[in-house]
RNA sequence: GGAGAGGUGGCCGAGUUGGUCGAAGGCGCUCGCCUGCUAAGCGAGUAUAGGGUUAAAACCCCUAUCGAGGGUUCAAAUCCCUCCCUCUCCGCCA
């Protein structure tokens, strides 16, 4: 949610955002929407002022045993025409709470401009893609074949868009989960946390997943409640409504979550395999951070991001999103993108954002500078550390053999009870 | 699921025959004074949002907010309705 007064002083930088992002809105309608609301407020205003002044005055005169029926027949007047306007008032600012819920964020100055994924700009690659002298399987014939993933029964239990994980595979996938987290919280300094995986509907506005995206959304029928799409929602929402101190900051966070998502609008997209899955498993990564260093935590978290797959000896490349490709509450966001030899491509393992303040707003988290009486917003950033079902889907592509067997990275093998191979 | 109690400012806590309550009192905090010592005392201040004023801000003025929403009334923290949350007891359950 863009601040007001923003919107109201700065029109041609939300007019700019807004193209930049493809986004087909007018704020020239936004702005004479709150003209007129500005109006009625002065014109309720006064007549509330005049209103509780001569209310006081029937309470005199009936404490003095006067007789007061003039004096309240003109009020109830008065009282009328407020409601009415009252009315007319509340219509307006739920259009314009409406229309501001649905501003994306205004973009960080170096956001390279562009219409869709295509446009995103690489800025870095870490490792080697892995030479195989044979033909690299993607990561469905690998795990079918090694008989720890079973698609087809998943179909069975759920639909399609699900995985059913067996022995070396679910243990694998346990691993990764724990590996992940250890890191964080061991070398990072993230504090581990568990968090409720339905939230209500307050919470998902809070980042920005409502109103707007509700049809991404798994909804519990005849509740307000929702399947979480990330651990991002119930963990930058811990603090809403509150005063963060300005000396805890940053705050920093680690949650291992499934994540639940429709994937309405994907009909067609990677249909085979564990890449898009309805659910699946991530370790997020959340910070509070100052507003002056939200931009250098932001390099920070990518970093921790980056470790993992560092760690795992995977090869990637990072870049920043385009204009265009960039998520509603986002300033900016790295992608981290894991090479798969199996699909010969790089795919997304890791989402890094700064929000500024744009969440912060939603959900009302502020702290309280040292020199200043005025509470700010703080700003909020999060990355996934990383998505574990795609990482297993890098694993079992970057790390299979000729023979059909897979090898554990060094990382991962005390993890896994010893086990360095998976064989047939 | 059944029965009961309750939600007031940073915290505690008054206030329910509607009016002088944005709200007593206490604590905490901030600033100043005083004090030969990290105390006590004295004084002042101490919410958020919106509107007006301003080049902008501070100040100032106004309006709203006593869990949320709606209603009654000239007027509601106080009355009525709906919802949410917390606590206690019983039941059930991992």
């Amino acid at each position: 949610m863009l601040d007001l007064k923003f919107i109201q002083k700065n029109p041609e930088k939300v007019q700019e955002a807004l193209r930049k992002r493809r986004v087909d809105l007018n704020i020239q309608d936004f702005l004479a929407l709150d003209e007129k609301r500005r109006s009625i407020i002065q014109e309720v205003e006064a007549l509330r002022r005049q209103l509780n002044a001569q209310s006081k005055e029937v309470a005199k005169l009936k404490s003095k045993g006067e007789d007061a029926s003039n004096l309240v027949d003109e009020l109830s007047k008065i009282s009328d025409k407020i409601k009415k306007l009252e009315k007319e008032k509340k219509q307006i600012e739920k259009e314009l709470f409406d229309f501001r819920a649905r501003i994306p964020n205004i973009l960080a100055p170096d956001v390279p401009e562009g219409d869709d994924e295509k446009d995103n700009v690489e800025i870095k690659k870490w490792g080697e893609k892995p030479n195989f002298d044979f033909e690299p399987l993607p990561h469905w014939d690998i795990g079918t074949k090694l008989k720890g993933l079973d698609f087809e029964r998943a179909a069975k239990l759920a639909g399609s868009r699900f995985a059913l994980y067996f022995s070396w595979a679910a243990r694998l996938e346990r691993a990764l989960i724990n590996f992940m987290l250890d890191v964080h919280t061991r070398e990072h300094g993230y504090v581990e946390v568990l968090p409720p995986f339905i939230v209500n509907s307050q919470t998902m506005f809070g980042t920005g997943q409502l109103p707007k995206f509700e049809e991404d959304l798994f909804k519990l029928e005849g509740w307000d409640y929702y399947l979480i799409p990330t651990a991002e929602v119930p963990v930058t929402n811990i603090h809403s409504n509150e005063v963060l101190k300005e000396e805890d900051l940053p705050i920093a966070y680690t949650a291992y979550t499934p994540c639940f998502r429709s994937e309405a609008g994907s009909y067609g997209k990677d249909t085979r395999g564990l890449i898009r899955q309805h659910q699946f498993n991530k370790v997020e990564l959340v910070r509070f951070a100052h507003p002056d260093k939200s931009y250098d935590e932001l390099e920070l978290l990518l970093s921790h991001a980056e470790t993992i797959l560092q760690r795992l000896g995977l090869h990637y490349r990072v870049v920043v999103l385009c204009s265009g490709d960039l998520g509603f509450s986002a300033a900016k966001t790295y992608d981290i993108e894991v090479w798969l030899p199996g699909q010969n491509a790089y795919r997304e393992i890791s989402s890094c954002s700064n929000f500024e303040d744009f969440q912060a707003r939603r959900a009302n988290i502020k702290f309280q500078p040292k020199n200043s009486k005025k509470k700010e917003f703080v700003h909020t950033l999060n990355g996934s550390g990383l998505a574990v079902g795609r990482c297993l889907v890098a694993i079992l592509e970057n790390y299979q053999q000729k023979d059909g067997s897979v090898r554990i990275p060094d990382a991962l093998v005390p993890y896994m009870d010893g086990v360095s191979i998976i064989k047939p």
